[in-house]
RNA sequence: GGCGGGGUAGCUCAGCUGGUUAGAGCGACGGAUUCAUAACCCGUAGGUCGGCAGUUCAAGUCUGCCUCCCGCCA
């Protein structure tokens, strides 16, 4: 994995940089919390590591996220970016350093690494006339008209002058490095389908746009910011001083770059293994040492609650169990680099059959016996026996097969080989019976058999804590001072892992009061989180629905739901509804493209495979929650807290019911002659077409909306306006100043779904 | 459509270069036990190793075809 000498010494690693579009949940949490193991197990190796964390706050989506919420985009990215550091630090995720892409450290240092490019040649100004998904802020080819093969919407035709980096240099370059360094990037899956793109043809890059402003302008041409994933990558480069006049900056970046990983999510493993080592070449940086994708993790609760959404933020699991529960099944259910599922059952059942039952029992029965017999004072374990031999051997072996497993990310194995000596020490108790004399054993010969066994088994506890403490890091602590051994993370500053061995725990030594480390959790314990989620999504349902921005819009939805990935990093890992029914849900198929072209997110590319009937529902939820979020106050942070949409008055569902809301699509759109506000539609209801009209004509053009999918209310009574009936009404996020943006789907859905 | 990865006990997965009665953990069931968080310990549970056909003395383990799932690319 790593491979150069330095590597031993010094360990840089980082996570994606996280979008600011959604609000943080699990797939998040899964990439940051792998890195703050990593982090801390080369820390306790003495290794001197610096681990980066950060937020990805730029983009056109971004910008009309935060139009959408009546906020400007510092202040929105702002507080979403708030919520992701406030939840790494309530979890306790042991960061060095957390990067801002609108910190001006990035801006300076990206500007930077833009213009050395240039300078050096690789960045060339280019014309381009073609199909642009705005919402995916991607390029796409084929004729006007194509749609967007990402998230299925029309795109439009752009013509502009763009900057463009000569990636089709780096193709042969590329390729040699990977066959060189054959460790640069893993999983195999990932590196097999990189080397394919590569083989496949570069084609040059565009990295600036005018359409927009949000973002960091490119030196000496401030009309064009420079394209999102330049900007992101380059975080990794400038959060360590890239770009810097600070002689301190300066020397911390020649310390730890180049990085020794970088962790992220599979889906955007081409920017990564492509574009930023492209980037990295021209510009005459080192390269990264490795590239390590996570996979998506998968949430099979599907029937849970298909009405109320089926995020679940690691939030909710640090609550009920805490989080090393979280860490724990994490990294002992998903073999790392592969899908991997979570639910609230798997993460009940792993932490009761393992932590609760294995690690937090045993920790239980040991220190209560030492206390017991022997006043709390570690007895001096006298000869070995066979016994104490075999649980040594397996201790030894534990700790010769944690280290390379770990090291390797292989978490899965590393804890499935330590509980292997958690169970043999159970049976070593169990078998040698220490709180049980016979009758035939004299009382002295009781009493050495009980210092051995207890000692024994002490010291095989003192091992598994050390070993487990990058993973379970609090109740690791806990377990230490019960042991006597004082605060582990000092001895994690000094480097304690180097030296674990068997026999580090002194007769004599002062045991601490046994304490619950992981109490069992009983079934209430699910229930538990599940209302938690609930409660949450309801509440932004809530609060969507009674404020301005009731109907998610179009844009509005599709971002939100794909939002959340990060850019950089993006995802971490997917979060999504395990489907049965991946075919089922065709629209979204190819949205997780998206996350890797542009800054589409895990979330999206989740609910890909989400079961349909749970899609549309889950994916508008997430769309609700990030307006939420900006809108009104989300339930925890409160940085990100501001006013409350105005509230309306309550209704039940037999109101929302008389509603009848449908899916069109506008077949004819044309002005109305003397209105300069009113479009003649036409749409197509499956059943049959009406006319419609609607006050928008100021703000879309009619040509663009033909062949648009839109949602109507289909009953509600005729209405003539300038000599026309109208037959229902569009729905639209009506905006500050009035201006709307029209509702729609992520996914494809038939004419004629009725919304409920 | 091209390429790649998968389909092993109820669940999550191991099974390297083919070789005795296909494994682990969890769950379930039975027993034992009480130091401990109704925990721990012991034992049991018969899964056509996706399907078919081959190669071989011998195939989850190699080959071909089929089927289903996933990913990348077009």
């Amino acid at each position: 994995m790593t491979n150069s000498a330095s590597s031993s010494t010094r360990f840089y690693l980082t996570t994606p940089i996280y979008y600011v579009n959604a609000r943080p949940h699990l797939g998040h949490a899964y990439s940051t919390i792998v890195c703050d193991a990593i982090a801390r197990r080369k820390r306790a190796l003495g290794i001197e590591t610096w681990f980066l964390t950060g937020t990805d706050e730029h983009g056109q989506k971004i910008e009309r996220s935060a139009q959408l919420a009546g906020r400007t985009p510092e202040d929105f990215a702002a507080a979403i970016s708030a919520e992701f550091r406030g939840l790494w630090d309530r979890l306790g995720l042991s960061y060095d350093d957390f990067i801002r892409t609108t910190e001006e450290r990035h801006q300076r240092g990206t500007q930077q690494l833009f213009a050395t490019l240039r300078d050096k040649g690789f960045i060339y100004k280019g014309s381009y006339t073609g199909q642009y998904c705005v919402s995916d802020e991607l390029y796409v080819d084929g004729p006007p008209g194509t749609v967007c093969p990402d998230c299925g919407r029309p795109t439009e035709t752009v013509s502009e002058e763009n900057y463009f980096f000569k990636l089709s240099a780096f193709e042969r370059k590329l390729l040699d490095f990977y066959e060189a360094n054959p460790g640069f990037m893993g999983p195999e899956s990932t590196r097999r389908e990189v080397i394919a793109f590569v083989r496949g043809g570069l084609k040059d890059l565009s990295v600036s746009r005018t359409s927009f402003s949000w973002g960091i302008p490119v030196p000496g041409d401030e009309k064009h910011v420079i394209y999102v994933w330049l900007d992101a990558l380059a975080n990794y480069i400038t959060a360590l001083g890239y770009g810097s006049d600070d002689p301190v900056d300066q020397a911390r970046f020649a310390k730890f770059w180049p990085a020794d990983m970088h962790l992220i999510g599979k889906e955007i493993s081409r920017f990564h293994c492509v574009y930023w080592p492209a980037f990295l070449m021209a510009a005459g940086i080192p390269l990264p040492r490795s590239v390590r994708a996570n996979g998506w993790l998968l949430f099979d609760q599907g029937k849970m609650s298909k009405s109320k959404g089926n995020i679940v933020r690691a939030e909710t699991v640090h609550e009920v169990l805490g989080a090393d529960a979280l860490r724990y099944f994490l990294l002992r259910e998903i073999p790392f680099g592969q899908d991997g599922s979570f639910s609230f059952d798997a993460l009940v059942q792993r932490y009761n059959g393992d932590l609760a039952n294995g690690y937090g029992n045993l920790v239980s029965r040991v220190v209560s016996m030492v206390h017991k017999y022997f006043g709390g004072i570690v007895p001096e374990a006298g000869p070995e026996t066979a016994a104490e031999a075999a649980l040594r051997e397996t201790a030894v072996g534990a700790i010769a097969a944690f280290g390379p497993a770990f090291d390797e990310l292989n978490f899965s194995e590393a804890l499935k080989a330590l509980w292997v000596l958690v169970a043999e020490t159970d049976g070593y108790l169990t078998a040698n019976a220490p709180w049980k004399r016979p009758a035939d054993r004299p009382e002295a010969e009781h009493v050495a058999l009980q210092a051995r066994v207890l000692a024994t088994a002490a010291e095989a506890i003192r091992i598994i804590t050390a070993l487990v403490y990058p993973i379970l890091p609090d109740a690791a602590a806990k377990v230490w001072l019960q042991l006597g051994q004082g605060e582990i993370a000092d001895a994690a500053k000094k480097s304690f892992l180097t030296e674990l061995a068997w026999g580090g725990l002194n007769a004599g030594t002062k045991l601490g009061e046994p304490a619950p480390l992981f109490p069992r959790a009983e079934k209430d314990a699910i229930e538990r989180m599940q209302k938690i989620e609930e409660q949450n999504s309801s509440s932004v349902i809530e609060a969507a629905t009674n404020g301005t921005a009731n109907s998610a819009p179009a844009s509005a939805s599709g971002e939100a739901s794909s939002g959340s990935a990060s850019t950089c990093g993006a995802a971490s890992s997917g979060f999504a509804a395990k489907g049965e029914t991946a075919t089922s849900a065709p629209a979204a198929k190819t949205a997780e493209k998206g996350a890797i072209v542009s800054e589409i997110s895990e979330m999206q590319t989740s609910w890909d495979n989400a079961p349909v009937d749970s899609v549309g529902i889950d994916a508008a939820d997430e769309a609700l929650a990030y307006e939420t979020v900006a809108l009104s106050s989300a339930p925890v942070p409160a940085a990100v807290q501001s006013p409350a949409p105005p509230q309306e008055a309550q209704i039940t569902i037999d109101d929302v019911v008389k509603v009848d809301l449908r899916v069109a699509q506008i077949l004819v759109a044309e002005r109305v002659p003397k209105a300069d506000k009113l479009l003649r539609l036409e749409v197509d209801l499956g059943y049959e077409k009406r006319q419609i009209l609607a006050g928008i004509a100021q703000y879309y053009e009619p040509e663009k909306l033909v062949g648009r999918k839109i949602v109507i209310v289909a009953n509600l009574a005729p209405r003539k306006m300038r000599g026309l009936e109208s037959n229902g009404m569009l729905l639209a996020a009506s905006l500050e100043g009035g201006s709307p943006v029209l509702a729609g789907f992520l996914e494809d859905v038939p004419l004629g779904a009725r919304l409920k």
